[in-house]
DNA sequence: TAAGTTGCCTAAAACCTGTAGGCAAATGAA
DNA sequence: TTCATTTGCCTACAGGTTTTAGGCAACTTA
């Protein structure tokens, strides 16, 4: 009887490709073993569950994310820079979107602390480094462009954005050059005892 | 035989409940049937299905949300309104982490369209109203807030800005400050062709 | 109180996860 | 080459979730 030549790797990557075409959420053990024609059973020898499975892919996407990310911000820095990244973010969920949905799997922190995800804040930092900003007020800034990111990416993926002019690449564009004003002018803390009205 | 008295409200009530103990992922008829300490069959003659229960209790949420939001805006304008929504939006999120994750399923357009999902966008654009934004800019505004406050939540639930200074309260505040900063001078559309260095 | 309706039941099929143990193919050493 | 070991995929099985079909008992109403 022929092998199949499984992997962790051949896995993982196999599993990553059935989420882009089928969904994060339909990615199980079960269909994996039928895209490679062999028993469920057999992929139990190189993967410890479904959850490890999924895992496995959220650290490839991550890992993915990160490499096109260092690329796009290569040689880039300022407004190029936040621009460059934010068009890898919004491309890579697009191009990918079940390796986006991912990406969002939650990791238990040891994992998450030996993936890529913290490549990814390094670099938003980065992007900062061309503006102005002090601490604590940097990392106020580096939260809110992961939250923009996201945020749109994701409403955008599931739909919010669609059948509604103007088009999401327009108001994409928009916010990008949005938040390149923000981040140059970022507001002083104001005094919150004294503006009451 | 005593009956459980299920009905369709009362199963998405408690399935709401459960979601926000075991994570909305876990919520299943079979756990749901458990709960009613009654056989699994018996749900399918009030609930169509997994997923119909599923987009019955994030119907719910947006509503609630929705409701909250409303109670919120009340009377307010301008950053004030701002902060209420943005208060309402996350503290719904803290406290009904499950009903949260269900509002984010994506429902098929008919579904959403007659939920209270509408009412969302509307309320965010009549937050706008404080501020002097003309279309398109408005459709941007309206699109970066929820990105902003759909990303922060669900980074922040997801663990993100957990075990780092500072605490993510304190950002928050601050990106409101900012958000509404840059409502007050949203830029006009710089022309792409000449700033080139 | 009989008729009709409703509500929860048993039964069963289909699918997914996960464990245990077995046989055959690849590997490597004598 | 052959024999032992390891490795890879298999069968078998146990348990859990989803969903459909059909049945009986409990409410409702006339």
């Amino acid at each position: 009887m022929a092998r199949a030549g499984l992997t962790p790797q051949r896995l993982t990557q196999a599993g990553a490709e059935l989420a882009d075409e089928v969904g994060f959420e339909h990615v199980t053990v079960s269909a994996l073993a039928r895209h490679f024609d062999v028993k469920v059973a057999s992929l139990y020898s190189h993967v410890k569950s479904s959850h490890d499975l999924k895992t496995r892919i959220a650290l490839l996407a991550l890992e993915e994310m990160a490499d096109r990310a260092a690329q796009a911000l290569a040689g880039r820095s300022g407004k190029d820079a936040l621009a460059a990244f934010a068009e890898v973010y919004r491309g890579y969920a697009r191009e990918h979107p079940g390796r986006y949905a991912a990406a969002q799997l939650r990791l238990d922190p040891e994992t998450a602390a030996a993936g890529a995800g913290v490549r990814h804040s390094q670099m938003t930092r980065a992007i900062l480094r061309g503006y102005d900003l002090a601490e604590p007020a940097q990392t106020h800034a580096v939260r809110l462009l992961g939250s923009v990111f996201h945020g749109y990416v994701s409403l955008e993926l599931s739909g919010g954005f669609s059948h509604s002019a103007p088009d999401s690449s327009v108001s994409w564009a928009r916010i990008i050059d949005a938040l390149d004003a923000l981040l140059r002018t970022w507001p002083d803390e104001p005094d919150r005892e004294e503006r009451k009205a």
